[in-house]
DNA sequence: GTTGACCTTAGAGTTTACTCTAAGCTTATA
DNA sequence: TATAAGCTTAGAGTAAACTCTAAGGTCAAC
């Protein structure tokens, strides 16, 4: 039985962590000792490391929610359960992506675009592409 | 002259959003009607512009006064000011696509995994995978 | 003259995921 | 035995960028 500490450090999550998890439903220490502290079993470590695997992974909070459910009834829940929420997170991801990657070629296309001397800003491309009220002054310069 | 309504017709920002800007000192009225009304003429338009597209670009908040600081004193600045700016944005959302483009290799494997079917999850694949402790054996499913 | 749309302010609420604090009890170590 | 490290709780603070509310004044149209 490990106590709050010992679990962080098996985990890599803080305590602190750790008990906003068990507020939000993720991690549960099935016993406290006979003083209040909570101790993890081995399926309680089982759980604590479904969850920070699934963190790291990108999964939301809600999302760990969602599959811990699964988790604890796989009888009662589908494969399909399974991947529409990593479909779903996919998706979101996938959308993120290609949002920054807009953001990233502009950016790229203004840094082209001036040579970032030390010269003064009067005549920067950069400040004169981001004054064109039309962004579309932007992507024509590809 | 334009009221606030209309500078967020015409900017596509909503009213809410550009008093936010303006505690924010991103955009100013020059006037007040007398009344009390914000007015705002064609060199507030053209700012309140220049900030709608700084941060489609992606740039925050801070980074837009920055580039504003530099806009209303040009010859004080240099075009070296502007590209570390834009460098670091640069960077920063490069960053943010690889983390994002490991979560989707990750999510995709786990998707290629499983089939998704109607069966229960007893023997789900990616279930089974956010099991490992070890989060390695979601990778050499590659 | 009365709707309804628009404007004002200060300030609270939203989202996500922590992160930290205070006040106090427990346990291990020197 | 004293000190430090670790545990408890409730609750506040952080970050970013809005978003909304309440209570009230203004303006154009019917």
């Amino acid at each position: 039985m490990l106590k709050i500490g010992e679990l962080a450090l098996k985990t890599g999550l803080t305590a602190h962590t750790i008990r906003y998890y068990e507020k939000n439903g993720l991690i549960n220490a099935s016993q406290r000792s006979e003083v209040g502290y909570r101790c993890y079993n081995e399926s309680d470590v089982r759980q604590a490391e479904f969850v920070r695997t699934a963190r790291r992974i990108g999964f939301s909070i809600a999302d760990v929610a969602a599959l811990l459910s699964i988790r604890v009834d796989k009888t009662n829940h589908t494969c399909q359960d399974v991947t529409e929420i990593t479909q779903r997170k996919l998706k979101d991801v996938s959308e993120k992506i290609t949002e920054l990657r807009s953001m990233q070629k502009t950016l790229q296309i203004l840094l082209n675009s001036c040579n970032g001397g030390p010269e003064n800003a009067y005549h920067c491309s950069i400040m004169e592409a981001l004054d064109a009220s039309n962004s579309q002054a932007i992507r024509s310069k590809a």
